[in-house]
DNA sequence: CTATGTGAAGCAGTTCACAGCT
DNA sequence: AGCTGTGAACTGCTTCACATAG
């Protein structure tokens, strides 16, 4: 399945848990997608890695397509996650319950301060991050979210690797290295700031020159990532 | 330039000030893909963008080409950022010390609750989101921080919208709709973790089965988005 | 000789358009 | 008739390879 096509899987999940819950229940591509933000066409193409199971003439089927998203997800299968950095956003991201709400239960809370370590933050005491191979292990976490500075990310990202986790979230702003087979994806909140502010800067500049070529403003939003 | 050269500037920007902090005067494009984790070709195309300003058969100068990006995403111009949406993630986003440092100043927090409005978080005062629009003309903020449920994430974009702001980062899990000529960026944070445990699920399918084709795991991790 | 800047080739993702099923 | 599922066309990003400049 390209990859492309399973970050979306989550958007589709939303919208069909969404009508499910509101009592809906069946559904056509252009519907779903206009919910979600996609074409028609992409939608179908991607849902069809899943196999075939919406019915020609009429549409998919809401709770069935729901569970066979949420099947390829892993939901119900509780996620253990390991957040490491327990500084601001470490905090933010252990007290979030939108997390629970997607089958994901935070079974761990690592720094290196010993001023936080042996705190209690939502609900879960915070360990040394000496500990970290242990306690990765006893509680069977599955993915870890790095919250660290920049400089403690690749030697935590290592360290988390070692002890066997295979997907890891970054919030470090910094390229980290993972071996083979490791799945890494990085969320830089700085870095997303700037890339709006690059396109505050370049409509600023064609405010002050107004005519190059086309007389109106470039039509159009810039879609997420 | 192409969107997806724009989404590398940031990490660009970071390597370079990293290299002038530590003295290097310059350096070759292998050396700058190296620390930013792309390929040498892709980063001389992105950087090509901007026009000439490496030497043949020496490399790029450090500090010129660090101003050079910067220009380009607008440091040292300080943008003013509004939060909209005071809970955990809002919190941890205003006290964050990396915004600062990336001239990003958090000029305004909104949020709805009564409770809320009237503290003070990381130095600024939260107001009732209502004063939307004035505290968003007041203060001269370019930037939107959407960080409200999802089901206040539509109402709280019109309004911003509708005050003016053109740059919007959310954080809601959910699709929102902006007229042509706003620039909305998506960050969901349920849904990073729901793509690495689809990974996590394929691996462990992928165990249960060992031998479809080749034998080895599958290589390379997973880049960025 | 070294390393940039860039057309050309290659590849992945998206969109189109229609065959096929209900 | 209506809508899915999908090969085919298309668009845009990445990688290659080399002419070019120092």
């Amino acid at each position: 399945m390209p990859p492309a096509s399973v970050a979306r899987l989550p958007v589709y999940l939303r919208v069909l848990d969404d009508l499910a819950a509101s009592g809906v229940r069946g559904a056509s591509s252009a519907e779903l997608a206009d919910l979600a933000g996609v074409g028609p066409a992409q939608l179908r193409k991607d849902l069809s890695h899943l196999g075939s199971h919406g019915t020609r003439g009429v549409g998919y089927d809401v709770v069935r397509l729901r569970d066979l998203v949420g099947a390829a997800l892993g939901v119900g299968e509780r996620s253990a996650l390991a957040i490491v950095g327990v500084g601001n956003l470490g905090r933010a991201l252990a007290r979030s319950a939108g997390f629970a709400s997607r089958g994901f239960v935070v079974s761990a809370l690592l720094d290196a301060d010993p001023a936080v370590v042996g705190t209690v933050v939502g609900g879960v005491a915070v360990d040394d991050v000496a500990d970290l191979g242990r306690v990765v292990a006893a509680r069977g976490v599955s993915i870890a979210v790095v919250a660290t500075p920049a400089a403690a990310a690749q030697g935590v990202c290592d360290a988390v690797v070692a002890a066997g986790v295979r997907e890891i979230l970054s919030f470090a702003p910094c390229a980290l290295q993972v071996p083979p087979g490791v799945v890494l994806r990085s969320v830089d909140l700085a870095s997303e700031l700037q890339i709006l502010a690059f396109h505050a800067r370049a409509r600023a500049a064609r405010a002050a020159r107004p005519a190059t070529g086309a007389t109106g403003p470039g039509r159009g939003g810039v879609p997420g990532p």
